[in-house]
DNA sequence: CACTGAAACGGAGAGGTCCCCGATTCACCT
DNA sequence: AGGTGAATCGGGGACCTCTCCGTTTCAGTG
């Protein structure tokens, strides 16, 4: 998991975990944090934060890396309930839900994405691989395209996300989310 | 056009088309400039530019409303020319280009997406508009799904471009653009 | 013309992101 | 233990956004 050949430092490794920790803490209290200020309450210098975590992203990623696993189950309960299709519709809106909730998800999600490294990073990879499983139950079954690209569809849904993600445009947010879903079954042949 | 009933004081309205005018040079030069560079740029304070525009999106808005214009031609020329859903597609495309060569539209526009203002500003206002058009030709030959909401449209619009808008994206953005006109499409009653 | 109140201005400053670089600490070897 | 180079640290500063508030300027009035 970790690239680098070399193992952290001790003292390294010690303030990763401990701005990951004061990050997480901070984040649910829901109130905007500036970065200067976790890095200050974690009792390190700003740089320290921005060599471990050299953008927002990176630290979010990693202050959610466990707490988007029950979104994976999520999927397999509802591939295993409902035709594709509308699994997936609910997944995304399951997944809107969650992030809802997270400070800082669907920018971070936004900012992967459009700089192309969506599926880098513990919470867009596991978004990836999960859509990547709901999209290929939905080709095997026909109800969905085949040879989508799990990367693809998760920028659409960050994209909108990013657009139409408070809590007080869920409608909106679900009417997009049906042309999405439509958008992704199989072209009728007869036009 | 100005909502306020009370014209502007003589001074102000200079200071204003100066500070347009001077953005919109700024701008054009392609590297990132910011608001206070402008304000000073232009003589006046900073306080000066908020107050006239108080969020970056008001200024960007108002040194590109001329240069939208072209782009509803361009969606009669495509309707004229082309299937609906197609001339869709290809107009959204257009204006991928377009937005692409000028710093900040996608932003604003998917900021004004997200707080509920899309079509307030002259850019997104005819984005809007020209959306609207297209999206009721496509309703009448019963290409697309009728009631549509523009506004809706528009914002998964910004949001795709937030997140593939970049030059080197134009094949995959496409690709999504495939996917969003494709679930615009009326719902086929046989699944 | 002053005169005056409202409108508009602008600099300073609070708070944010992010980096430079001299100081420090660790891990390893003797 | 003590030495040493490399890894890591952290404060301070450059630059940004945005606002507060004392000062200036405009536009009508007698």
């Amino acid at each position: 998991m970790n690239p680098s050949r070399t193992p952290l430092r001790a003292d390294a490794q010690r303030n990763r975990e401990h701005l990951i920790a004061t990050a997480a803490e901070a984040f649910t209290s829901g109130r905007p944090i500036s970065l200067d200020a976790i890095a200050k309450r974690a009792g390190v210098g700003s740089a320290t934060l921005y060599r471990h975590f050299p953008t927002r992203e990176d630290l979010v990623e990693e202050v959610y890396r466990d707490q988007i696993r029950p979104l994976r189950d999520d999927a397999r309960t509802l591939l295993a309930n409902e035709r594709p299709a509308q699994a997936l519709h609910a997944w995304m809106r399951r997944f809107a839900e969650w992030a809802g909730e997270r400070r800082g998800i669907c920018e971070a999600l936004v900012a992967m994405s459009a700089t192309g490294r969506f599926g880098t990073g513990p919470v867009c990879d596991e978004v990836q691989q999960i859509l990547g499983m709901v999209l290929e139950a939905g080709a095997d079954a026909g109800e969905l395209r085949s040879g989508l690209d799990p990367v693809e569809v998760g920028g659409i849904l960050a994209g909108v996300l990013s657009v139409a993600g408070a809590p007080e445009q869920r409608a909106q947010l679900d009417r997009m989310l049906t042309v999405i879903v439509d958008g992704l079954r199989p072209r009728q042949l007869a036009q």
